[in-house]
DNA sequence: GCAAAACCTACTAAACCGATAGGGTAAATA
DNA sequence: TATTTACCCTATCGGTTTAGTAGGTTTTGC
């Protein structure tokens, strides 16, 4: 189940990139136009710009804005920051891996093999798709 | 994130399927093989059992047994009993839908359709996958 | 009737999630 | 320089879920 967390963070992401090149975007600005909650939203904008997706601009005027074009930034990295693994189990995790204390033989644990493939099929829909791609066939309300 | 019940029923559907034709099994000697909570293991065989995965035998010698054959178990449905969706986002799942508060227009957002995609690829692999297919290519040790 | 095994009910410790509160700090404008 | 505006940080909290525990009841085979 995907956290609020990060479905906040890619309609966040979204909507800055909608109007690309504008900006910078207010926080109270999203989080209206997103029904988010301001406080949260801050916190996860917070954990965008440290990773290096966003930047920011303090003061009057200031706001978050994206500090690479949409077509760069992949849902892969955007859910890995703000959701964590995207593999359903530890033991199949490329930059989450640990192994289970159950389970002697990873190659013999059907579980194992069975998540690697869903695993494999998951990223093969979030690595090749970008924010430009989200936001292509989309229209501002 | 996979939750320990879904991984453990999974492990003992395995199990059993690997002896195909056999049984019953008893809890105490899945859960042993497969290092699982002996009480733990019982409420999961349990459900298995009310959704018709499972018969059970009560009493000496008694124990659990496939009332279908392995290649008719699909994994979707394993895991939508033991984990609920398989969806990411209960907007775009088709057994457990439900609307999101936030959100006006699920047409229009970016998160549903990203994870409608998401959906779709696993869904691919799970339904598409038997318990004969987990058990190929294994072996008990 | 005794033992073994499934079956059922209830509880709990721990973790996590989403959100809130309240402030501190930096920068832009006037 | 004063003030507004918005970024930044910490702490807390209620609710829910998870994984597991405990203890008892019912059915079956010998």
């Amino acid at each position: 189940m995907l956290s609020k967390k990060t479905k906040y963070g890619i309609k966040a992401l979204t909507f800055m990139a909608r109007e690309e090149g504008k900006g910078p975007f207010q926080v109270a600005v999203i989080a209206k136009h997103e029904n988010i909650s301001h406080k949260f939203l801050e916190s996860i904008l917070l954990s965008l710009k440290k990773a290096g997706f966003l930047g920011a601009k303090k003061g009057k005027g200031g706001g978050y804005y994206l500090l690479k074009p949409a077509k760069d930034i992949y849902m892969s990295d955007v859910i890995r920051l703000l959701e964590g693994p995207i593999a359903m189990v530890p033991c199949v995790s490329l930059n989450f891996y640990e192994k289970c204390d159950d389970c002697p033989d990873e190659e013999r644990c059907s579980v194992h093999r069975l998540m690697l493939e869903v695993r494999d099929s998951t990223l093969g829909v979030l690595k090749n798709k970008t924010l430009a791609d989200l936001v292509a066939n989309t229209s501002l309300s």
